[in-house]
DNA sequence: CGGTTCATTGAGATATCTCAATGGTCGTGG
DNA sequence: CCACGACCATTGAGATATCTCAATGAACCG
């Protein structure tokens, strides 16, 4: 499995070679994580930093009356606690939508690594800052934009997102996520999150089946979404798709797809 | 005027008097600002660190539609820019809601008085955390309550954030924004704000009149509102209020109060 | 005093929700 | 290989929250 942290930052700057294997190095200690389970409950202190390697999770809150609020998606590469020793609890849990491959760097060699690699460590800044500035954009998108705007800004978010890391192929990508996941990371209803996605379909904008995504009209749907990916920071300037993750090729039938994502 | 950013900082630990003076030092440089002008517009590049000293702003994004989504609200002792270097450019613009009085940090002088004084830079580590948190929270509360807990759960928020930095008074602060202001950050309309505070005016849980506000039953409104204080992350540890930030009392006549807050 | 800005109110329009029923797909066990 | 159950998506129909537009009212300002 090609390394998605190193894919992530290499969106930022190039890394050296002895940047990548430092990271390879430090990534090394893994845990899996089986799908619908937490990795971090909310009230918790603070442990290592957690990455995802592999698979899709997210931060969550569950409300009193049982509904929950995704309040963000962590793709492979994503990081789950910034949050180093300075906040005292969890005011959030992070809980996995698939099977997910995690490293955990323990704290002293997260900071000896930043201090032998000013270059991650600078990465690393750069990754806090543009999850801080996907956090604004949900906001904008929860509060103003009607379903189906809101569902084709987070369809398109997402495929730039897994473009950064290489996880998209062609304007596809797998979606791993069923309605209600999707309606609780927008704040709709999974009734409705169905109908929106209905009227994408109905305007030829997407196709979505067996959890595999294609965008037909990628303009036309960031049109609708009135989505600009300039908030999510992404350089492209490197693509490191090509050379370091090798996305998997459109399913031939349903239970092949199903089986290779994203425990892959 | 006491130094609200030293009065924030001290939420999370309390600061000796060489870093105390430190930051009156550095804030010395300062700013002023009209109300409704921006600080900081989309698009620009990274200044100095800046730092709002009283009056409010807010971070927004205007959409094509004319209508804006206010992300963030800034009080007296938050910052405007933790992006440091980092980002090339501001994917949202600052404005103010009243007339600001800005401290502007030059990036070098802030990167000594990190180094100088360790305890103000994991104090300003922890104000990006909670920063991060509460956009969080406000993800969730546009997404998931309907208006007049939305609006309840903001006015709780300021309340706590404005206890921490000495400026409320009893159970009453002002609150110097108008109607459409709160629509626009609540993702709500102004009509529906204006209906959504009367239905809080008539289970007497808050008074607001000419900017100032009143809250009657705070319990009670926390409940409503089903809001918890834990995402703010403020400890009210050494209760600076008294010290270092005398609030002002209640309005007595309309004209008045209007003309001490914000500008003061 | 007249103008400006903001808040309030009313009434019809719309988006979204809720609840309940139906249908599809997949895995499992006989 | 089929039948069943589990889980998820779809559809329909009535209920509700919020919006839009327009009119009125209140406060303040010069």
């Amino acid at each position: 499995m090609p390394n998605f942290l190193i894919a992530k930052l290499q969106q930022f700057t190039p890394l050296s070679d002895p940047d990548r294997s430092a990271l390879h190095a430090v990534t090394e200690q893994r845990r899996q994580v089986e799908a619908r389970e937490d990795i971090v409950q909310e009230g918790e202190a603070h442990g290592p930093m957690r990455v995802v390697l592999d698979g899709w999770a997210c931060r969550y809150r569950q409300l009193e009356d049982g509904r929950r609020q995704v309040s963000a998606l962590l793709l492979p590469g994503d990081l789950c606690d910034t949050h180093v020793n300075v906040l005292r609890a969890m005011d959030h849990a992070i809980g996995t939508l698939t099977p997910v491959t995690l490293a955990e760097i323990p704290r002293d060699r997260l900071d000896t690594l930043v201090g032998d690699h000013p270059d991650i460590g600078r990465a690393l800044w750069w990754e806090m800052l543009a999850a801080a500035s996907i956090q604004r954009e949900w906001t904008v998108n929860i509060a103003r934009r009607e379903g189906v705007a809101r569902l084709g800004h987070l369809l398109c978010e997402l495929f730039h997102r897994l473009r950064a890391v290489g996880l998209t192929h062609d304007h596809d990508y797998g979606l791993p996520l069923r309605q209600s996941d999707l309606a609780d990371a927008l704040g709709l209803t999974g009734v409705h999150v169905s109908r929106c996605l209905q009227a994408l379909r109905a305007r030829d904008l997407i196709a979505l089946r067996s959890r595999w995504l294609t965008i037909l009209d990628l303009p036309a749907l960031q049109r609708t979404a009135r989505f600009g990916p300039g908030y999510l920071h992404l350089g492209y300037r490197d693509p490191v798709r090509a050379a370091d993750a090798i996305p998997s090729p459109p399913p031939e039938t349903v239970r092949d797809e199903v089986r290779r994502h994203p425990a892959r």
